[in-house]
DNA sequence: CTGCCTCCCCTCGTACTGCGAGGGGGCTTG
DNA sequence: CAAGCCCCCTCGCAGTACGAGGGGAGGCAG
């Protein structure tokens, strides 16, 4: 019969970004190489579909939070660099304090007796 | 001048379910007192606002996770009681599983070098 | 050279969800 | 009788994750 079937988990709101600013925290990287990078530092537990992706990243350089610049990837493709601006930068900072804040406080919730 | 204004986080999307579920595995409560008990067990950091409290019941009442019945209140009011059922209460805890999983993994690359 | 696979980019439309605004009614206290 | 708390609910907006769909170009097997 059926193979255990992997479904991804649908990620929260807001979490998207969080996960790609972080990505780009180290370095510059192009799109395929942020989401190989989520699924591979998460444990192969997060994968991020290329339309959340791209979304994500229009979103991101609208709000001055990364810039891109076309180049040419490490399989001689055709890629867009993605790179934290310092806005960015401290966009990462507050939203992942929020995040941690948040959380902690659901899981208070769950945990409580 | 001002002060400092508490500004309560938005939610992460689908927590708001898990949240009143946690509220009401420990016996039947009203709305009102469902949003008391999170800010509380939160330690007031989560602030669930009305509507969005009462467009979630209607989701789990319409999926079966809770039922709801009129009655009064402890301070004499007309308040409608909802109740976990136990199709909620294996929900509930699937829900956290999960929220814990994609959590765990969040952090992992939130903290990775 | 042809076909196919991998890498790499993007948009459109859909479904869902959290929330502000708005609306109602009924105790209780001053 | 006014004010304030308790308690219920709907409507509409804005945001967002994602599947489906649509390219194109390099590399390799046949």
């Amino acid at each position: 019969m059926g193979q255990k079937e992997r479904i991804p988990p649908e990620l929260p709101g807001g979490t998207v970004d969080l996960l790609i600013l972080k990505s780009l925290a180290g370095g510059r990287r192009h799109g395929y190489a942020i989401a190989q990078y989520i699924r591979a530092s998460s444990g192969e537990v997060l994968e991020l579909g290329e339309s959340s992706l791209y979304t994500a990243l229009q979103r991101l350089l609208l709000n001055g939070w990364v810039t891109g610049e076309w180049g040419a990837s490490e399989h001689n493709r055709r890629a867009r660099y993605y790179t934290l601006t310092s806005a960015g930068r401290k966009h990462l900072a507050a939203e992942t304090r929020e995040f941690d804040l948040v959380v902690g406080a659901i899981q208070r919730v769950l945990r409580a007796v």
